[in-house]
RNA sequence: GCCCCCUUAGCUCAGUCGGAUAGAGCACAGGUUUCCUAAACCUGGGGCCAGAAGUUCGAAUCUUCUAGGGGGCACCA
């Protein structure tokens, strides 16, 4: 619908003009009455021609000429071009979004080029939390999102298991150890205490006894740190499959240093002369590309900082070839965006090829009380406790309902209590309703004696002209869907898509309770069912980008 | 001290790179089922878009300042 309104714009303005516009503004007016979508264009061409807006339009409206896509056209208004299209025009996009499916919902803005998005990548030392999940949810949904909108998409999960993080995991479990064996052993100061240090270290006292009682961690550290952290790899990624998201990838820290790639970056940087020495340190000249100071990466003692693994990981995305990387972080890291992209500039890539959506925390409470959470103590709830609560479709559905970088509150009771008038069934069922509207279909036909699922199989057939205003208004909100779709793919967020199947829905409902779809009259209930499964496709699309499940029975 | 984000209905939040009378859900009050699923529907009250000034045909949206909330500012990860 807007393609085909932008498509008549871009030549009449051109024509007003004389020289193409690029960029055309088009929206659904917020009130109904003025018609379908509509166009400020006019308004915004007053500085250039130096005319008065409605007059403009009156040019515009004139260079589009008399068409059968639009029942009417309107100056409205300071200058707005309001469109109404024809109900002919309306019914032949129906017929084209049932019979073409989701090649009718979705723009090819991609055109092949290849994207790739790095999420969740939480450190495996220990569960994931609610923060971990949503930026899992955003992820997926948004890899979902781009590849139907035409991109080829590689999504990668960072394993942080060279540093600090990890070894520091092992003495946690180490020292759990030493106490389990009887032997007096210091705690790490901050070192991870929830109970799953406790169960590692059960483990390996089970399968090695008391091999390593009363020694040293430097003698054990290797058994200690990456049993503990491949256990804990392992339980991030079963979380993650029950959460149903999916990695094509998984780059490990520790192979980017035993490959030499961490040294090759530096040295990579060097010849571009990025990189200088002072006190003692070797630094990156970050500032050269408007970061606030140049940043360390190799200490005066000899040791890499954390920046430098980093500069050699995004250093290895470029080179892979990728038209555009995504990293999705928690907002707390949003200090490390300037100089992580001074790194791909430094590469010599273009500064937006790099794009860091930040994620804002969740804040979980209970009952209307703030949970405390604190990672130290080991007292957190995790995205595993929530999601076995409120089932992952929920989860994930929840965490899309709000733009990613605004905070979250989830409100574990209410999401618990109030399950039953969650967003997510409100949007499924109605999925699930239009089902069991065919299939009371094909009992009618059985019992009339017809071949059951005839009418099902040749729906475009259906006569538009048995549509009234409620069903039209339907009609237009599901040909509106390919630019939400569109406009969401381009901004990369996918909570629009969550907002428009909750309005769709809605619609949705309202019409099943006033109108019956399988009635007497064949040619009326072959529209409404055309209708019932154009709504079921829409939904479907959107769900299936969600990452949610779109059921057939409730 | 410096930087970033946030502030919209009682609560949680949308608001499409400046557009027409600012929306939804929840909560609250009342109603709907001989009928394709009541996980649904209908009706109702609710707002100085934190405050002030500016930019222009036009501001919740852009600029500056003020107030409040969150986060970040390491040769830590």
């Amino acid at each position: 619908m807007e393609r085909i309104l932008r498509g008549h714009l871009i030549e009449a303005v051109g024509r007003v003009l004389a020289e193409p516009m690029v960029t055309i503004e088009i929206t659904p007016p917020k009130d109904e009455g003025h018609g379908d979508l509509s166009t400020p264009v006019a308004m915004s061409l007053t500085k250039l021609l130096k005319k008065p807006p409605r007059k403009i339009a009156e040019d515009i409206v004139s260079a589009i000429g008399p068409s059968g896509t639009f029942g009417k056209i309107d100056i409205a208004g300071p200058g707005f071009i309001n469109f109404t299209f024809s109900h002919s025009f309306l019914c032949k996009e129906l017929h084209g979004l049932i019979s073409s499916g989701e090649s009718f919902l979705t723009e090819n803005i991609g055109r092949g080029r290849s994207i790739q998005i790095e999420f969740v990548s939480a450190n495996p030392t220990g569960p994931m939390h609610l923060g971990h999940g949503r930026g899992a949810a955003l992820g997926a949904a948004l890899s979902n999102l781009l590849s139907e909108a035409g991109y080829r998409v590689e999504k990668e999960f960072y394993i942080n298991d060279a540093g600090r993080q990890v070894r520091l995991l092992g003495i946690s479990v180490f020292a759990k150890y030493q106490t389990l064996c009887g032997v007096e052993y210091p705690f790490p100061e901050d070192g991870y205490r929830g109970d799953y240090i406790e169960d590692i270290s059960r483990e390996i006292k089970e399968k090695h006894g008391d091999a390593f009682a009363g020694k040293d961690f430097d003698e054990a550290s290797v058994p200690f740190v990456d049993f503990s952290y491949l256990k804990m790899l392992g339980l991030l990624k079963k979380d993650l499959e029950d959460f149903g998201v999916f990695f094509d990838t998984w780059q490990s820290e520790r192979e980017l240093y035993a490959n030499g790639e961490v040294a090759q970056a530096i040295n990579d940087l060097r010849e571009r002369g990025y990189i200088f020495e002072e006190d003692g340190a070797t630094w990156f000249r970050s500032t050269a590309f408007g970061d606030d100071k140049d940043r360390v990466i190799i200490k005066k003692d000899g040791e890499f900082t954390y920046f430098a693994p980093d500069i050699a990981y995004h250093r290895k995305k470029v080179a892979r070839g990728f038209d555009e990387l995504i990293d999705i972080w928690g907002a707390d890291h949003h200090g490390y965006v300037g100089r992580m992209q001074a790194v791909i500039q430094a590469l010599g890539c273009p500064k937006d090829s790099l794009r860091v959506l930040l994620v804002q925390m969740v804040s979980l409470l209970k009952g209307g009380q703030p949970v405390q959470m604190s990672k130290r103590a080991g007292e957190f709830i995790t995205l595993r406790e929530v999601m076995d609560d409120i089932g992952a479709d929920t989860t994930k559905f929840l965490f899309l309902t709000r733009r990613s970088d605004s905070h979250l509150e989830v409100d574990i009771e209410v999401a618990k209590a109030q399950s039953a008038e969650n967003p997510v069934y409100y949007v499924q069922y109605a999925h699930a309703r239009i089902n069991s509207i065919f299939e009371k279909a094909k009992q009618e036909e059985e019992a009339a004696g017809l071949p059951a699922g005839n009418l099902e199989q040749s729906l475009t057939a259906f006569n538009g002209d048995c549509f009234n205003d409620e069903e039209m208004r339907l009609v237009k909100k599901l040909l509106l869907y390919p630019m939400m779709f569109k406009n969401a793919a381009l901004a990369h967020e996918p909570h629009r898509i969550t907002f428009y199947l909750q309005e769709l829905a809605g619609m949705f409902h309202t019409y099943y309770h006033k109108y019956k779809v399988v009635t007497q009259e064949l040619e009326l209930t072959r529209s409404r069912l055309a209708l019932c499964r154009a709504v079921q496709i829409v939904l479907r699309h959107g769900l299936k980008i969600l990452g949610v499940k779109a059921p057939d029975r409730m």
